[in-house]
RNA sequence: GUCCCCUUCGUCUAGAGGCCUAGGACACGUCCCUUUCACGGAUGUAACGGGGGUUCGAAUCCCCCAGGGGACG
């Protein structure tokens, strides 16, 4: 058994590592080069700035496909860079375009990674010949009794489970994510000691083909019109203010408003507690009304067998860096032992026991039933 | 067009002679956090309508000039 649990001298293993451009994919690609592994290096073309933004100047997708290629190059290992800039247009940009015009709050990333990395890239390493792909997220797959499961990442805060929920069980048997086990700072210091030029390099934050600009401006380029200015009501019905466009706005979100003092009792912040795509308004009100106890799903991946009918006493986490909360999860729902604040369609609900990453499912609405039924 | 009240940071306000080089909240900016959007944390900018007085000393007292409410007009 290799360092990958495959039952094959590295020498005879091939591996397809997705590489970004980044620290932690490259650290990956030149480790497993480095125990001797066949690996091929691939690097998704997934926009260009200059043509999809309609930006001067260097394009940004174009500097992390020359880092990972000058990686490759450095250490000795194969590297190809695939154009999959309609792929990424069709099942990442149009979705995160449609949802934001329905008034809900899209997570890219997971699309990437559900509708074009692990999909058609894990496809195309299949297709390779390869034994099985690695990518440099955080997060661990275990193998309990023959049966990979997800883990959280030991570094926790830098655990990106969260991202990678939608992983299905076949995915998971052919994935490996070396850093799963790693802080950040090893796989920095691996970098420096592999000399790769990429050692320095700052972690990624934004969206990717937002970079440091508005996400709404690209909404707007592929949806002239969509933003609009409106109203911004208060759930007591007055109207506070405008705003500049809906698909600015996210439930539970705080800043941004422009509201300033007099509009509230002890003039307590305002925060989005829901937004009207059909009237183009934003709803307003008190923390207190962003309270939500129940979560409603839809197209659920889960890494179990079915979910007991009488339910399953999990945590889940609806936003990425939120600290996982108790919950009973039910094959549609989950129902929160204590309200959480900001719950936004769109976004997902990943659920975990443990270490243990059950999967999840995307919030398709949210309930506050204790006061549905006290009222 | 007689007699009363009001006028402070962008907003809502604290303030009733020295404790105010004017405090708070909301908003806004910056930074941190963060492979989504957000939340959150830290930090910062910013005001006594104007002009005279009285006082050792006025945002606070008095007098004028400009903007909102009151059973004769």
């Amino acid at each position: 058994m290799n360092s990958l649990g495959l039952d094959k001298a590295p020498k005879d293993t091939r591996v397809v590592v997705a590489m970004s451009g980044g620290v932690d994919s490259s650290v990956v690609a030149a480790l497993l080069h480095e125990q001797g592994y066949q690996v091929v290096g691939i690097t998704l073309q997934l926009y260009d700035h200059g043509e999809a933004l309609k930006k001067k100047g260097a394009c940004c997708a174009g500097q992390d496909i020359h880092d990972a290629k000058r990686v490759a190059e450095s250490m000795g290992f194969e590297h190809y860079v695939l154009n999959y800039q309609s792929r990424f247009q069709d099942n990442v940009i149009e979705d995160f375009v449609e949802s934001y015009l329905k008034g809900e709050t899209p997570i890219p990333c997971v699309k990437c990674n559900q509708n074009v990395k692990f999909k058609d890239l894990l496809q195309t390493a299949q297709d390779l010949g390869a034994d099985c792909m690695a990518t440099g997220h955080y997060i661990q797959r275990v193998d309990n009794a023959g049966r990979a499961e997800l883990h959280r990442a030991v570094d926790a805060s830098k655990d990106q489970s969260y991202f990678l929920f939608t992983t299905t069980q076949e995915q998971l048997d052919f994935l490996r994510f070396p850093l799963g086990g790693w802080s950040k700072d090893l796989t920095r210091q691996h970098a420096e000691r592999l000399g790769l030029i990429v050692a320095e390099k700052p972690d990624s934050m934004d969206i990717c083909f937002v970079p440091g600009g508005s996400y709404a401006k690209v909404v707007e380029k592929f949806r002239p019109g969509a933003l609009k200015a409106g109203e911004i009501v208060h759930i007591d019905g007055r109207t506070l203010g405008q705003h500049d466009g809906i698909i600015n706005y996210t439930v539970g979100q705080r800043r941004g408003l422009g509201i300033g003092g007099g509009h509230t009792e002890n003039n307590s912040p305002l925060f989005v507690v829901g937004l009207r795509p059909d009237r183009n308004e934003v709803v307003v009100g008190p923390y207190e009304a962003l309270a939500r106890d129940t979560v409603f799903l839809k197209d659920c991946n889960w890494l179990m067998k079915d979910i007991p009918a009488e339910g399953l006493e999990v945590e889940v986490k609806l936003r990425s860096a939120q600290s996982p909360l108790p919950a009973t999860l039910y094959a549609d729902r989950a129902v929160l032992k204590a309200p959480a604040f900001g719950v936004a369609a769109g976004q997902a609900c990943v659920a975990y026991i443990g270490n243990r990453v059950l999967g999840g499912g995307w919030i398709s609405g949210s309930d506050n039933q204790s006061i549905t039924q006290a009222a």
